[in-house]
DNA sequence: AATGAATGAGCTTTCATTCAT
DNA sequence: TATGAATGAAAGCTCATTCAT
């Protein structure tokens, strides 16, 4: 959203935030009552709003819930690209940057992984969402690949495979999400960022040495 | 279920028999449908059977789904009790044979897995969900951190507590678990196994050498 | 019901039986549910029988509700019968009689009265209910304008007619039926027929002139 | 309801007039089917609307049934404190007026008679209906027993109790709407006054000499 | 004659969607 | 644009009735 978007006439800026303020709205209900407990009436007094609002803005329920994960998606990939583009020194760094980027307070929120695991939760059942997710994912897994691999490169690392641990870290962060999720009294963000960093610390050791991550 | 069960009078043994044939209807409408897809009339029909007869095997379907997530959980529980009190040699035999336990096709089978995920999505919303989940959870984190414990002591290793390792691994598998769900077509079973194996490797190298798992 | 009929076969005696026991828990269901509430898995279960067992001896609801009410009506006309053949000495003190009748406990009783009126209330829209309740009240009605008319031409009242005293007495039966189930914490017996025995004194003050009832 | 509520913009206005537009709708629903036979679409149908209206508007179907009861209760309530307010000469002419309005055409309606019935049916096992029904029953009942009490007074009679009248004329005229619930082709608005006037002039004759009521 | 599992029509209720204002 | 009353399809659930045992 770059701050051009700032300068739309009043009505179109209007769209922009209502709809805004209904995928957030949409956010909300989700993650208190579940997709299936999400009606379009919850959504619109979420928001604050009347009743038709959101099929005058997203014309569907389909679409709505679309639309919301397509947001939820771009959220994300605007963080991780900015991530792997930042002028970090190493690719190690790099990597160790995304690990923490998964297990980041605003990312790793209770509300907003809800939602992702009410998605994923439909997922077999609806192609379309599958899409989104498994798309972005690829992006992921790939430029984690690139790191790995020249981690190891520069590591003479011996015994795994860029592709293992790739497979292994986004694994990791899926299922610590997935526990934050589930046990919210007893989750630790540094802990689970332990986990990854002793993960990391394990397989290349030359990079990874400090105690703490 | 001792074998003494089955000499059940017909009655009472057709009772059980229908139960288990809705549960397993139950499952396969929630894995081709979702949970909110899934209506009473699809589990009858999915059943071969009427209407009607889900609430009255069920009563309503908030229950039915509250059984099936406890059938599936029983179903695992037993398959962990049996790993866990194998009669193997050391921990990490047995650490390895839980890790290839849910990696095991029927385990890790896309519509066993589609009914857990639809169940976690709506976690957050039925706290009734929750708790079967996170009860079993905890059984299964103290017995792997108790495995850990002892390959920890036994191997001498710093730098990892049990802690760290168990997390680790069993955020690992679920995050293999909605890998295997999301990505059916690029999932491989073995693949997985590998990153598991190799994260073993790294963190106990004393007591996983072998190239393959 | 003559004693002969005690002395049936086991086998349809067993049949009248069941019939009476089904009966009776009708009368029971629909005093304790109302008749919207009662179900015939109700009415089998208060009988302590099973499911199937009412549409075996009464094939429909609607005939179990009709013979229920037939059933009511019979006792009833028993009774008023019994008391209108009295050897009673003289027109008022049959009256009187059939007064007291129908304040008689086992008459006057919540558990029945609340099914005449549920039948009373479903009346206007099931007429073969309102055939039988018009058939036995036309009956009564004949035989207390009899009664009344011979009182008048005995006291040689004047002011009144027979049909009068006859609307009036019967409607006031109805009426004190009614509070009876409406107000049972408040209903007395003894003042009903205080009241009944007010208005006879009233309008056949020669017949009538005893202090109490 | 002043004339101002007239004035109610026409949002609110017609909430309100829908609201008796479908308790109309009920009413005659229940007087032509009955309380166990009206389902929630006969009621929109009824009133020529669609079928969520219904609930729309009253949320289910147990408080559309309460709310009819109440709008009757209140109709009634309305005509009686009118009655009794009216400033009317003296104490007799006001009880005549009360007897008179229930038998005036519009309270002893057939249609509106069933409903009562069909509430009365269901009393003893819905105490929600039995306390509406009960708590107006007693504001009549305290009216009426002052207005007899100052009868009696005024006439120095003897030999019967204000409590008896009152008791004797209120269930009357519940006895008589029963009977023109049940027989609708002999029942004769007129005839039923003459009855209850009958009474009247034998308990309180110096007050009531006319021929005709 | 009796049982109780099974059926399926019918009911209440919910909710995405439409539309007059 | 926005509103919220209205719609009607579809869902969960009940229950009279049937039928194999």
């Amino acid at each position: 959203m770059p701050s051009t978007a700032k300068k739309k006439d009043s009505r179109t800026a209007s769209r922009e935030r209502r709809r805004e303020q209904l995928i957030d709205a949409t956010i909300k209900c989700i993650s208190k009552r579940g997709l299936g407990g999400t009606t379009m009436a919850d959504v619109a007094r979420e928001a604050g709003l009347s009743q038709g609002i959101v099929n005058l803005h997203f014309q569907t329920k389909e679409n709505l819930l679309y639309q919301t994960l397509q947001y939820l998606a771009d959220e994300y990939d605007e963080l991780f690209r900015r991530e792997l583009d930042a002028p970090s020194l190493e690719p190690a760094q790099i990597l160790l940057g995304l690990m923490r980027l998964d297990l980041r307070p605003s990312v790793c929120d209770r509300k907003k992984l809800a939602v992702w695991f009410a998605y994923w939760g439909e997922a077999k059942a609806m192609p379309t969402y599958r899409k989104i997710c498994a798309q972005y994912d690829n992006g992921y897994d790939e430029a984690m690949l690139d790191l790995c691999q020249q981690i190891i490169e520069d590591g003479g690392y011996a015994g795994v495979t860029a592709a293992q641990v790739t497979d292994a870290l986004s694994s990791m962060t899926d299922g610590l999400w997935l526990s934050c999720l589930l046990h919210p009294k007893s989750w630790d963000r540094h802990a689970a960022l332990a986990s990854v960093y002793s993960y990391l610390k394990a397989v290349f050791p030359q990079h990874y040495q400090s105690t703490t991550p």
